[in-house]
DNA sequence: GTAAAAGTTGACATCGATGTGAAGTTCAAG
DNA sequence: CTTGAACTTCACATCGATGTCAACTTTTAC
């Protein structure tokens, strides 16, 4: 598929599938016309992409990364190299403090929110509070 | 206290803590000769304001959010308008979703990390991986 | 009083994914 | 063949917290 389709079924920008070309993160191949062409497959991949981003990590990293995931079609997939985990662990250690941090600011955030509820509460108001989980 | 004091003591840099008071977040005393003279509760409030902004939160939400949350010293807290209270409740919810993608992703490059752990385990290796929880 | 340490303001730099616009090319449909 | 949509490359802009450097002032210690 061409880039536009990629972009609608991804809810990715174009601008940004060109950036991760060039970051070696999904290259597609090319028409005779030198337009982009790729395959079913980078719908998955694309969405992974972006988790990743969204965890925090490095176009860098995730390039090093990516080689190392079992695809959706079952390719084989690298064996990540000592270093490659070493720096994974890092980086899991990482997300796990933001998630702790997270999970804190929310209940910080969440106390306002129930306290102005309450004092604020008009007949009628929906009180309820979404759980934690 | 003053500037250095604070910054050491919260492990945040001068230059941040200036900044937070040109974004009207903690805006501390001056002795005569002009130097920024912090109270002892602006340790809790630097950690307070460095959490939210891990959370993902910008300075102009935050210098509306903070005066709403009840002191250490007990100050008499402000109540949240309904304006501000519909933002805390999109943050959280952004929160929320933040937390879940994070958990994913975690998932993901743990699963990375243990089949690498695996396949190149050498005799000695610690195979342990930390819990999730 | 003098020097060093710590403070002040102001300006400019950084990082990295993404937005945006220009100028030109390819593709698809009439 | 022609037209418009979709694509190409290239370049520059953005956002926001923080780093960094310069020139100057205040505080502290001797």
């Amino acid at each position: 598929m061409r880039i536009g389709e990629l972009a609608r079924r991804t809810g990715v920008s174009t601008r940004s599938l060109r950036y991760y070309e060039d970051q070696g993160l999904l290259v597609p191949d090319r028409t005779p016309g030198g337009q982009r062409d790729y395959p079913e497959q980078a719908v998955d991949r694309v969405i992974r992409i972006q988790e990743l981003y969204a965890a925090g990590l490095h176009s860098k990293k995730i390039a090093e990364l990516l080689p190392c995931m079992r695809d959706a079609d079952g390719g084989p997939s690298e064996i990540a190299t000592p270093r490659l985990v070493a720096d994974l662990i890092t980086e899991r250690d990482r997300i796990d403090r933001k998630i702790n941090d997270l999970v804190n600011s929310r209940e910080i955030l969440d106390q306002v929110i129930r306290t102005a509820s309450r004092d604020t509460a008009q007949p009628g108001d929906d009180l309820q509070t979404p759980s934690t989980s």
